[in-house]
DNA sequence: GCAATTTTTCAGGTTATCCTCAGGATAGTG
DNA sequence: CACTATCCTGAGGATAACCTGAAAAATTGC
């Protein structure tokens, strides 16, 4: 078990290390946001430790920033105050839990280990097709073995296409899921996405996976 | 992937879609729940997020009311207390899965993805007489095993014929109902699409299924 | 605030589909 | 059988569906 400890008081960010330790978790330290960041983006860990309070940025960002790298690690927050209003708050930037500063070192234990419990690994789900795979959890787009990068909306159409896969779909029921409801978009937009996802999926190979059936929309197929 | 979230609380619904739309959802929001029984029943949506404390019409009400109106699409109720008693009663209502406030984005987005992985019910699209088949949701056509390429057009006229199989219809008819209102269509052209289909369905099997009932129209039998 | 990316629209070319027409076939009637 | 209303069908122009390059609009990142 890795984890990472995002704290700038150094006595208790060692004392911390110490006690971990000496429960076999491996532990690195980062003093500040910027390389707690670091960490976080560079490495892989099974946990990480967030201070609420830090000299440059707050842990609230530190947190939004790790999620909107899709990176789904538990966390955990450490803060002064114990008011709800601030639990709320750290929940929403997509923290998993929440400890009020001080706390019994049982305690800290106790929740690493329902946090490690939580089943966030088994979650992701894989769509597939032939040789093309989606993950929804890490975003990755694989044609055979070879990595796709795609846009928002290509995924999402993409997605889409993924999860109704003996289905023709119309360009409305498309245009109905993909999108939401203040958007108002020409069935043209649809056949565009349909021209960025062929590029980039099926230009390459041989077979091509999304078909168009003249009249009532498209589906995967080949 | 759409989803439909009925909250009050401004601030939150705005940061609940935010993270969403991070994720790649189409994300529409009603802050009444008279509003949101409007969007479910208007729209098609893959998920529904419910709060339960709702100002006008309690989200159990509305739990209700969408499952009455036969819409099976999954819903996450979320709530206030974190009462076993309002966990059964929520699920009796027809939820699908409970969600305690605050919760952690994190967990929020767990609970999305399972709810997803449920087979979604499609309600039954076959129609059929004898050997023949159509179905409205793949737009997909057999003859005996043998599948049959289809227009639109041709499509629209045998679905209508399938859905009348004891009836007799003149041109008239199919014309006001396979054809739009302004259209302008001569009764020739009835006569032409039958034996379009005639010649997809019909040319290669004995027993023919499109019969003309001359002076009065046309129907299926054999 | 500017550059880069993404999203969306627009205008064009291409092609299957749609629809009409005209002439031929067929069934019903006297 | 002749006559007529009705139906069938091959041919072809009009139409609408689809694709695509490019540019406008919106969004994001620095």
């Amino acid at each position: 078990m890795r984890i990472l400890i995002v704290e700038d008081e150094h006595k208790i960010a060692a004392s911390l290390k110490r006690g971990l330790e000496q429960e076999s978790y491996a532990v690195d330290i980062a003093h500040t946001g910027n390389e707690g960041l670091d960490f976080a983006l560079g490495e892989e860990y099974d946990i990480i430790i967030l201070d609420r309070m830090l000299p440059e940025i707050d842990g609230i960002e530190i947190c939004k920033s790790i999620r909107a790298e899709k990176i789904h690690t538990p966390i955990l927050l450490l803060t002064a105050k114990g008011q709800t209003h601030d639990k709320v708050e750290g929940l929403n930037a997509g923290a998993d839990d929440y400890l009020v500063k001080p706390f019994a070192f049982e305690e800290l234990l106790a929740r690493l280990r329902a946090l490690q419990r939580r089943p966030t690994k088994t979650l992701a789900t894989l769509l597939s097709f032939k040789d093309l795979s989606l993950n929804t959890l890490t975003f990755e787009v694989k044609r055979g073995n070879k990595q796709v990068q795609l846009s928002g909306k290509e995924f999402a159409l993409l997605e889409f296409l993924l999860r109704h896969i003996d289905q023709t779909l119309t360009k409305e029921k498309i245009i109905s899921h993909v999108w939401n409801y203040e958007a108002d978009i020409l069935p043209n937009t649809v056949e565009v996405y349909i021209g960025y996802l062929r590029n980039k999926i099926d230009k390459d190979f041989d077979t091509k996976l999304i078909q168009t059936v003249r009249g009532f929309g498209y589906k995967l197929g080949g």
